[in-house]
DNA sequence: CATATACATGAATGATATTCATGCATGGCG
DNA sequence: CGCCATGCATGAATATCATTCATGTATATG
């Protein structure tokens, strides 16, 4: 109902990104959005734009004159606008004092501490301390710790929420496991033994929600590993399938240790979120390290 | 690693436009909204950037130093970007052909026609006939009108229904009859005479709903009128007072041949919408037709 | 002081972008 | 040829974000 410019930011900087990349669909890796979401925005810019921008017709994506146009604009914008963004950044009031950050075990072990460096090195007068535990919140609420990274949700007024990321749940396994336990359907878990947290495989119930009915596997050899982490060695070394947040493999997943099993089932996906005290969220330091978090990329939570 | 851009479009336009104006409360109606979006938006752009952009604590609002480089980066941004759009607008393909255009009566005579003429000079090669009815619903299914301009909705699958802008009514009167009457509550309404374009007074049925209770006004003295430019002429001889679509008298006000009267009470706003037939919905023209009239701002229409 | 002006804020709402689940076309390839 | 893979489009459902509404707080002004 407002149309102020003819141009809208999103849709220019997808524009300036599909031309660079040559194709609606890794344009869409590039920006962490899928394919629909690119051809949905370039519909809408040349619907407003009135002309068409894009040159569909031969196999490598070209621009029309008027793209071409459009895209030299957008160079000149988008190296104002970073150059003005960096320029920001470098005059952010330094953090200094004392932070204590709490988070669970297997995700600060395993992604914040390989993020934290950039940050620490940037507020050099700011002393950071890390808690990895499963109660996160009484020492939140203690004030034992001013910001913690969970998964459970804690809707409590005093508490500011900011969310992070999701995680994303994957079945994995070495692949020599695959291949001997002929594993292609969700059901073939039957015949292999899979790895669990607790005995009663309760730990697989996340998955086993997800799998249609007519396949679900009967889970009976189950070994129970009471930490993630040795979880994974285990699958490394082929004792069996697990069931792990995607962040937690990513590594192993890259060098294909472990293979990642029936991409087509999606269990529930937990959300990972910042909470604060909202009357200490406001201090600097704490501002500061939120922005920064939320500045990574979900890619580098396996999202 | 980092996110698209820390710098979001909509909220830089606010914050140039801010930059410009000097106060929260003049941006806002240059961009038409209310102080509160340009409040929220700004304190949302001080928080991504990390460092405060404007000094609130003087009297007339500055920049920070920080801000006034923003500034500067801004006006390049947005040079580039609207020669851009302008340079698009230029080089859209002209539309040709006839286009059968259907409005209410109303709506027709007193906004459509105003804001045509740069259309149709942009179009040579178009030609428009213009169809001011009631019944828009039933030419247009038969293909009599190409596309139409609508307060009542027509929810049906063959149609694209694009909307346009609220139409809001206001009860107004001459400034004399004001005083001679002394209307200042809406229960003051039933002193003196209403026009009203049916007898029974239904036509103040909108008006009334939003009056609490115990303002409720008796509408004894009617005065019928069936057409509502007639309706406005009266009420500017001080016949009576009037309810019209604020669009309608938006001339009257500005010359203080009316006044608007109430203004805490809001009346329900019926939503003006096009409605084209989707497989033509495409055609060039039609689509031209509805960018226009969908740049033009919201002001024009009275909202 | 009382009032007016200017901005801030939280909750509710409304608008928009994104995804999901498809469909349709084109280009290898057995 | 028919078949599958790839790349883009599309409509409905959903998630995300902006805007408004209804207030609150602060400061200046007569």
């Amino acid at each position: 109902m407002y149309m102020d410019t003819l141009l809208d930011l999103p849709q220019l900087r997808t524009f300036f990104t599909l031309a660079q990349s040559g194709s609606f669909t890794a344009c869409a890796h590039r920006l962490h959005r899928t394919q629909s979401a690119v051809s949905h925005a370039m519909a809408k810019l040349e619907d407003l734009a009135g002309v068409p921008l894009l040159d569909r017709k031969s196999r490598e994506l070209g621009l029309t004159e008027e793209g071409r146009r459009l895209y030299l604009a957008c160079e000149q914008v988008f190296a104002t606008l970073d150059a003005a963004a960096e320029d920001l950044k470098r005059h952010q009031t330094l953090a200094r004092g004392r932070l204590r950050v709490g988070a669970t075990v297997e995700f600060g072990s395993s992604i914040l501490m390989k993020h934290m460096q950039p940050f620490l090195a940037a507020n050099p007068e700011l002393e950071i301390d890390f808690t990895l535990s499963q109660d996160l919140l009484s020492p939140l609420l203690r004030d034992d710790l001013d910001l913690i990274i969970d998964c459970q949700d804690h809707p409590l007024p005093t508490l500011k929420k900011a969310s992070l990321f999701r995680e994303i749940y994957v079945v994995a396994c070495a692949p020599a496991f695959r291949k001997t336990h002929r594993l292609r359907v969700p059901a073939d878990l039957s015949r292999g033994p899979v790895l669990s947290l607790d005995k009663a495989g309760a730990w697989w119930n996340r998955f086993l929600m997800a799998v249609p009915d007519h396949e679900q596997p009967q889970l009976d050899r189950i070994i129970a590993v009471n930490h993630i982490r040795a979880m994974i060695h285990a699958a490394v070394e082929g004792m069996g399938a697990l069931l792990v947040p995607r962040y937690s493999v990513l590594g192993e997943l890259e060098r294909r240790d472990l293979v990642a099993l029936f991409p087509a089932i999606r269990p529930t996906e937990d959300r990972f979120s910042i909470y604060q005290k909202k009357v200490k969220a406001n201090h600097e330091k704490q501002k500061l390290l939120t922005r920064y978090l939320q500045s990574l990329s979900p890619a580098e939570f396996g999202s």
